[in-house]
DNA sequence: CTAGCATTTGAACGATCGTTCATTTAACGT
DNA sequence: ACGTTAAATGAACGATCGTTCAAATGCTAG
């Protein structure tokens, strides 16, 4: 046996990467050999190479398409012309969680899974993500800036809120006590409270 | 050769202990094996089996030992009757930064090789964890009922004070802008402002 | 000084790892 | 209908994995 009936390289591409995402985050890419990988998608190990030159692209094109993805949709972003920091603020909570928790498996891969890159395909994914930090950081410190905020130190406050905002993939579940609704406000709630607005 | 000359069990039991903790934060529990482990530490791998029955069990006693610490040192710490939910917060605030900050590659170790321990090992640590966060929910919970806390769900703020502060570890480093003292305060202000203390 | 114990070596076990490649088969353009 | 290309197999490569164990050696108590 050689090609199977029905096989099409887009349809396996896709696959591959939906297991490879699923079975990392599962158990960690260290953990899950290309014959797993293979196995589940529902082909030998060799095919994979059809697909990713090796393991280690395999792991950090998802990532770098997980934080591209991150920051076009912030670009695209509904109400991109909000005025007040306050405004802005929430703006980017909302954003961070709608699209965060539906992600649960690349939110868990891009940050768990940075060790096991090169130190140059690290470098790219932390650029990235210092481009998304940067975002919150210029909000905090506009606010701080109009008095709006009351922040001892804008840059921690930056760590502190989006650790505190990606926590939420720790715990949340679709068919949790919470929707992503009430959700959505209590962690608003939180972060406008700790930025200081209601002083 | 075989036994080495001032060779002593202790002393390569808390090498192995060292070592493990050290390689196992740096580059995951899955992609360190049990010859790296023996190179640091300067034996041979069989050596290794002499201090702990299989790498799983060298896993799990480390972050089972840091759980251990973790709740015995809460019940250890000074100030342990302090009277309100302000100050228990205040009070559980510096002592989880200082607990965790001196011991950045035993959180990180308990935090990201959740999902490589066995099932029962993982409920173990599990069960800790919990134990520990509910200290942090029974505060928000006193607080939230004399009226000095205004949070909308106590069970996530539980969850995300503690994600914020472990968020810590990510990026502080000693020798760094703020000084452990000045970071304890940022975050005291970040959580009792979140904690809705100043409304 | 010696017997017994603590400690480590070094080789070996079978299993699995990431990756390559000649070969085979299916799909598609002409 | 045929030739070309796309897709996948399955065997094989050397390397490394966790773990075991007989043998060898240093330490220590009597």
């Amino acid at each position: 046996m050689a090609r199977k009936s029905g096989s099409s390289g887009e349809k396996t591409a896709r696959q591959l990467r939906q297991t490879a995402t699923r079975l990392f985050a599962q158990s960690g890419y260290a953990a899950v050999s290309m014959r797993q990988i293979a196995r589940e998608v529902g082909v030998q190990a060799g095919a994979l190479y059809l697909y990713t030159p090796d393991k280690q692209s395999l792991l950090f094109d998802l990532m770098d398409q997980h934080m591209k993805d991150l920051l076009t949709a912030w670009q695209n972003r509904e109400q991109a012309n909000a005025d007040s920091a306050i405004e802005q603020l929430e703006c980017f909570v909302r954003f961070h969680i709608r699209f965060h928790l539906p992600r649960a498996d690349e939110v868990f891969i891009s940050y768990m899974e940075l060790r096991n890159l090169t130190p140059e395909n690290f470098d790219v994914i932390q650029t990235a993500r210092g481009a998304y930090e940067e975002i919150l950081h210029d909000i905090l410190k506009a606010g701080q800036t109009d008095g709006r905020f009351k922040l001892v130190d804008t840059k921690i406050a930056t760590f502190a809120i989006i650790a505190m905002l990606t926590g939420m993939n720790t715990w949340y579940r679709d068919e949790g006590r919470l929707s992503l609704e009430m959700v959505e406000e209590i962690y608003l709630d939180l972060v406008l409270s700790a930025a200081g607005t209601k002083d």
